[in-house]
DNA sequence: CCTTCAATTGCAAACGATTTGCTACAAAGC
DNA sequence: GCTTTGTAGCAAATCGTTTGCAATTGAAGG
């Protein structure tokens, strides 16, 4: 499918293979009758930097390089922009095996799978994406790992609840 | 491979092909210096009659009908038994995008992949594994589910931490 | 069977992360 | 610039998880 040269706004979908940008974002929540505010303008900017995915501190601490004034916005404030974008299907939640929650964008630009080091907690985005038993070796081997296993859930509406409300 | 009529006591590992019984996970527990309890049992037959993760509250009231007396476990005492089985790898946690944890046994029988209800929360445990990103229009289809996706995760020790403990 | 010692348990308090109520503030339309 | 209504900050409440401690109980040895 040829990609088409949205001049118009047309919101961003999760299985969208199109990057996000800020403004295809501020259109996706203006049409919902949001508001772009500083905060959001900066929490979207950490967001769409992010080479993986990011706690709520963080977020909350590195926006304050995108906000005007340099003011820190309120911890509350990215929680809720988060349950937000989540709402929205523009970020997920991402397992990362700690007690916090960690966030990407939901396109396939900062989708990655990961490899999480149980002891120290690194994070390591992976290029690959193939079958899971499989690839499990090879990326043992291939990043010096041991030990490892694999998370994989899937998540999706069901038959029963796709019937009730459209969302 | 054949598969060894194991008589003798040969603890099974996380990724043993072979499916864990009472006795194997007793004596387990046994050759590290613990000890098998009535609250121990009762869990470990919960987690071993489960046909999917169970979350804390669920194993502690499960755990009554194998439990002498009928006494429910104190809920401490589940969560430590939990840990005590995920830190020598008998148990895993598993994601399914819950506030609360989901356990599971570690061997073949019990860990599946699962297709989780965003809305209801029903969690279906899955026959296949294969390649993730062709699966899913796959499996979206035959469960009848809809705005399907994936949570994919791998977690082990890096190279730095291998060579640290051994563990 | 009884004793001994360490592992285990229950209870309740402590924790950490998340979530919410409320009021003041500020975007966006008019 | 005024109004409407979504948003932000602050602090308190909540929720799931974790831990300290004293009492209990496996299980090994006498």
């Amino acid at each position: 499918m040829p990609r088409s040269h949205s001049t118009h706004h047309h919101p961003p979908h999760a299985d969208d293979a199109e990057p996000f940008t800020l403004e295809g974002l501020t259109e996706s929540l203006r049409s919902k009758g949001l508001r772009m505010t500083g905060n959001r303008r900066a929490i979207l900017q950490v967001l769409l930097q992010a080479e993986e995915p990011l706690g709520l501190e963080q977020i909350q601490s590195e926006a304050v390089r995108y906000a005007r004034g340099g003011e820190t916005p309120d911890f509350a404030t990215v929680f809720r922009m988060m349950a937000l974008l989540e709402e929205l299907k523009l970020a997920r939640k991402v397992n990362l095996g700690r007690a916090s929650s960690f966030f990407e964008l939901a396109d396939s630009r900062h989708h990655r799978d990961h490899l999480v080091c149980t002891d120290c907690g690194t994070v390591t985005p992976l290029e690959e994406s193939c079958p899971v038993e499989t690839l499990e070796r090879q990326i043992a081997r291939k990043h010096g790992y041991t030990q490892v296993t694999h998370s994989l859930e899937f998540f999706g509406r069901c038959g029963d609840c796709s019937t009730g409300s459209p969302s």
